[in-house]
DNA sequence: ATGTGACTGACAACCGATTGCCAAAAGTTT
DNA sequence: AAACTTTTGGCAATCGGTTGTCAGTCACAT
């Protein structure tokens, strides 16, 4: 009975109801996308229609005719880190309420990677979320002019962002640490392309200058369990009692290195981790760390950049959030040794 | 200079090209995609004017005229779960080198959200990648009539898919066990929607039973790390000495929970996981589990789907690729206690 | 010089929508 | 009933490419 009898083989088309209404294909998108400019009586009986033929709007071409591709490019530096897991599993989660597809990119640490998977999602998204950016503030910037941007961690002006504000927990850290009797501490530090890296620092310098205690700076170090081994041998030879990591991953593979060293966490050396990502709670010992509320932090940039695109609908223009943090305190921490 | 004097705003077409070269778009679009379709001194002023334009292919417009989008759908259960960040960077890696984009989709352990995903990737999407499929057979396979599909741990006869030998190292894993001692043995089931938890059930029960030892059946269980202290008191009611679990997230939990419970491990009661995830060496005690090949299998999965969609480039159309896994022994697995 | 075929490049239709503009239809007002 | 306004729906252009078809060019063989 059906007009179009191979149905089953092609999806059906903004056509396809046309003609089975015997209505002009631009009633049809008039009908489904702005009702109001259309009869109720014919809507109703394009949208029969469209539900007996099973239509689905064919994104590629609404993307080409109406320039919105109803995709957002999320760029993340290392797919396989955990902490962008959480991140991405709360943009994922807010973007498919909004309708929205992910685009989920790995930069791979580079700058070069990140740059051109900019240019080329400036045609194939309406927005990006990008992670932790490896990209100068210029370019930054000049991207943003482009195409809509939404930053995580990453603080330019001009540039909406959502941070996690790591720097305020670290002096916790250090407060926690101090409180425990320790008086010489390091940082170690993550990759030198690291804003946050670089704030954290310079919040715990000058927390510990305030409080009278002594702190050093380890590294660089990647942000990996891998690396963890260079850090631990490079905090112990320090003589520091303490240390605080860039990340959980550097703190969780300095626990290891330590114990294969026969160095007791935390009777020997306390370790305090940040992020709070998944493994933190059930490592050995389990991870004293700050933790970030990652997931929300993921949900928050897609509502800024979603707010952007979609003016109209009300909601705040914030351009730059800041997400709490708070120590939580595990076992890798305890009190300095006593010399 | 430039006959476009707001090339900074508008990205470049082909049609501009065309016009700065003196030559149609269609010669532009042949000099660029079927390069000996066209003159080699019209396709090097074509190529040196697309250079100089800055000019990227718009994928929209491409998609829609060629029928080929250049992306690929990837389906996973749940994006927080580590087995499959490992999967979805083996993806992604191949994929981008194939010059393919990833989709990825997160379908929340729902038939009916993988389904719903899979109709719309249909027109979105060259292909799927749907790892652990909630689909019956039939769907499954009626989907893959369709669009192009690599199942990954799913078996149906038609449907081309890559499979972790899980069920063989269960049985390795039984004969550590044995060879420790143990006689009782429980299997920690997964989803009762998994495969993959089946098929390793009937391989456990059967080696149990041609090696003369009892095997009990526990679950089912969600595969994470909280259903993990449901799993365990199950255990420790269920009179076992040894356990091997669906996952090492459920594994996890279950340390975890023993850990609480005064339970010792592995001293009282021996643990196995599956899957050899991030968190699995560093967990207390760090886990005895099976070791897959995750993020090659998805490399492999890639590898089959792309070899079906460009059929011309040689490459062995294998349907069914399996992959060996092999036990990882480390602390969670000891002796039977003595009675 | 003419025929043949390989090579080039242009024209135009098409992919599946969106959208500005216009005319027909319907409803209102005087 | 004529004039005017508001709906309502259709035409056709457009987005940025791809691709089938065809005509023109040129070289070579006859």
């Amino acid at each position: 009975m059906s007009i179009r009898p191979d149905q089953a083989e092609r999806p059906a088309t903004i056509h396809d109801i046309a003609a089975f209404c015997g209505v002009a294909a631009s009633t049809v998108s008039r009908a489904l996308s702005t009702p109001e400019r259309v009869n109720v009586r014919t809507r109703a009986r394009i949208e029969e229609a469209a539900a007996r033929l099973n239509y689905t709007p064919n994104s590629q071409a609404k993307a080409l005719s109406s320039g919105r591709t109803g995709a957002v490019g999320v760029l993340v530096p290392d797919i396989t880190n955990p902490f962008y897991f959480d991140l991405i599993r709360g943009t994922q989660l807010q973007l498919k309420a909004a309708g929205y597809t992910q685009l989920l990119v790995d930069t791979e640490e580079s700058d070069e990677v990140e740059a051109s998977a900019m240019e080329q999602l400036r045609k194939g998204a309406d927005g990006i979320i990008v992670a932790a950016s490896r990209l100068s503030d210029d370019v930054l910037l000049a991207a943003a002019a482009k195409i809509p941007i939404v930053a995580v961690n990453r603080d330019v002006p001009g540039v909406p962002a959502v941070i996690i504000d790591t720097p305020s927990a670290t002096s916790q850290a250090l407060d926690h640490l101090i409180s425990l009797g320790h008086t010489r501490v390091a940082y170690v530090a993550g990759p030198a392309t690291s804003q946050s890296s670089e704030r954290r620092w310079t919040a715990l310098a000058a927390a510990a200058e305030a409080r009278g205690v002594e702190a050093h700076r380890l590294g660089p170090f990647a942000p990996t369990t891998q690396s963890g081994a260079a850090a631990a041998d490079a905090a112990v030879h320090s003589g520091v009692s303490a240390c605080i990591a860039f990340n959980d991953l550097i703190a969780i593979g300095m626990l290891q290195r330590l114990s294969a060293r026969g160095i007791r966490v935390p009777e020997d050396m306390s370790i305090v981790g940040c992020d709070d990502i998944f493994g933190a709670d059930f490592c050995n010992p389990p991870l004293t760390t700050m933790a970030s509320p990652i997931e929300q932090a993921g949900r928050v940039a897609v509502s800024m950049l979603l707010a952007r695109l979609n003016p109209l609908a009300g909601g705040g223009r914030r351009s730059r959030s800041v997400m709490p943090t708070h120590l939580t305190v595990r076992g890798s921490t305890g009190p300095a040794p006593k010399v």
